[in-house]
DNA sequence: ATCATTTAGTTAGCATAGCTAACTATATTG
DNA sequence: CAATATAGTTAGCTATGCTAACTAAATGAT
């Protein structure tokens, strides 16, 4: 499962790879759009990251001008915000990565369909067990 | 479902940085060790990478002392074996591995647990159709 | 048989991504 | 107000991905 987990990633990136942004900042834009705007640490926490390694993450994006970082009352915390742009661009992917899916699965009996539709259910709660 | 597979890895991912070798060269080890001896550029495409890329990762597992760049018939291609200690080193990882799987698989019922084999035996299916 | 082409790997050079250690600046607390 | 804690950044290392350009060996065409 471990190595089967880890092709399917691999194939799926390859179609990320169209969206010009590398798989770290893609993921982290990701958080932000679908997740909604926080601070840096907390990023870093979702992305199980360390702060130094999300600060250049977040600069390249910002370079990119798909989020924008925004003070906040705490003078030490700064509020991550998605652009337009990014969050346009993340929306294209996410299009492209579910067309790939479903070319996949589009292949399979019903029988697998449904097999594969109840571990996509399950899979957030192993996830949060390991 | 990509989101969660993405997740998972990456769990996955902090119990493999115990052995302290890093993940493109864990995975192409381990094609060597479960796969058998192959040629470098075969195990770029197992590894869906360039065959730049894996030359690099393959002189870092030489350099480990991990595997051994074999001569073959045909003098352009190497045969790449992993050694003892590069065997033993990955069945130590799939152990930690299964570990983790294992106690979070443990608190699902039966019937989800059926759910999840059934899956890990589709999965390679679906990942070769992308 | 020789010269051109194809194939397998490597080297060089660039960008991204992960880490720890050490730093700055702001809050909080004693 | 001084000491400490917290949030991010900077610096510097390694690993991993790429393309372009190279070497060496095998194949093929005349």
């Amino acid at each position: 499962m471990h190595s089967a987990v880890l092709h399917l990633l691999r194939r799926l990136r390859v179609r990320d790879r169209e969206s010009g942004i590398g798989p770290a900042q893609l993921s982290a834009l990701s958080v932000l759009v679908f997740g909604g705007p926080r601070s840096l640490g907390e990023l870093a926490d979702a992305e199980q990251v360390r702060p130094p390694t999300m600060s250049r993450i977040v600069s390249g994006l910002e370079r990119a001008g798909l989020l924008k970082r925004e003070a906040t009352e705490d003078g030490r915390r700064v509020r991550l915000v998605a652009t337009t742009k990014g969050t346009k661009i993340l929306w294209e992917g996410r299009k492209r990565r579910v067309e790939s899916l479903a070319h996949a699965l589009a292949s399979l009996g019903e029988v697998e369909k449904g097999r594969v539709r109840e571990l996509a259910e399950l899979l957030p709660e192993i996830v949060r067990k390991i």
